[in-house]
DNA sequence: AGAGGTACCTGGCAGC
DNA sequence: TGCTGCCAGGTACCTC
């Protein structure tokens, strides 16, 4: 599924192919996903020109000539870009069409992602508003998780897991970091110390680095810009790996469900 | 305000 | 082998 470091890998490879395009054409094939895909999309969208590609969180973020295209990948969403002789499967829901030909392909089998046009300021736009800040960017640190989260009796994975703490912290990253961390996922978010804190936020930051550095871990279905599959999985240290060795003691890591979410960590080496 | 639960969807896989 | 049924997973939203 894609995290914030494949929405960033797809963000950079798209933004390099497309910018300063314009649209010629929109084809929707399939309108429900999580949201309607926004109805007059084509009307929006030909004759424009992309003059950026920004990501907030996970959602990507097309910047028009005046206005914006907000999307989503959800759990099984990917962009490609064809040629134009690549017939459209069952699950690619939305051609953009540019001039030249080149085409920018939506593929989600699940739905779960979205497409929405946005007319005025796209940061105040409902989905955005209450995000928190960019884990990578200034406004993140040890020292506003460990404001953040007093009082919070939720877990440190829920905790970091919320996009309104920081935006775009998804399950594999949340375990992963909270193993490199050294803390224990289930402990509550208000009982964890602002030490543990700073590492906590420099293990977010060095695993979704690393993993964008990589092109993005993947699991299943996540397709990279270039067609290309993105599997990076065997760099995870804990996430799915539930009865094997600890890569730092040796011990059993242990697998659980923390917010009907799958969890992953080492009991030795987690507190 | 925070916490917990639910819905959305479908490929993949476990179990029969 | 073939069918059925369950579940993951990100996010918004609802309820308590």
């Amino acid at each position: 599924m894609p995290e914030l470091p494949e929405v960033e890998t797809t963000r950079r490879g798209l933004q390099r192919r497309l910018r300063g395009l314009r649209v010629a054409d929109v084809i929707v094939r399939e309108r429900r996903l999580r949201y309607r895909i926004t109805p007059g999309l084509r009307g929006k969208l030909a004759g424009r020109r992309v003059s950026r590609i920004a990501r907030r969180g996970k959602y990507l973020l097309f910047y028009l000539d005046d206005g914006c295209l907000l999307c989503h990948l959800g759990m099984s969403g990917s962009f490609r870009i064809t040629g134009g002789g690549q017939a459209a499967g069952s699950h690619d829901h939305l051609d953009i069409v540019f001039g030249g030909g080149k085409i920018l392909r939506y593929r989600d089998p699940r739905k779960f992602g979205a497409v929405l046009w946005v007319g005025g300021e796209v940061l105040r736009h409902k989905l955005l508003a209450g995000l928190g800040p960019e884990p990578l960017g200034k406004g993140f640190g040890g020292d506003y998780l460990y404001e953040q989260s007093r009082g919070r009796s939720a877990s440190v994975k829920q905790f970091i897991m919320d996009s309104r703490v920081v935006a775009g912290v998804g399950n594999i990253y949340a375990n992963e970091s909270l193993f490199i961390a050294g803390i224990h996922p289930a402990r509550h978010a208000g009982r964890v110390s602002r030490r543990r804190y700073e590492a906590l936020a420099a293990a977010i930051r060095q695993v979704l680095q690393r993993a964008i550095r990589k092109g993005g871990t993947t699991l299943r279905d996540f397709v990279r810009d270039d067609g290309q599959p993105g599997y990076f999985g065997q760099t995870l240290a804990v996430y799915q790996r539930g009865g094997e060795a600890c890569p730092a003691c040796g011990g059993v890591i242990r697998s659980s469900v923390l917010g009907q979410r799958s969890t992953f960590y080492c009991p030795r080496c987690q507190r």
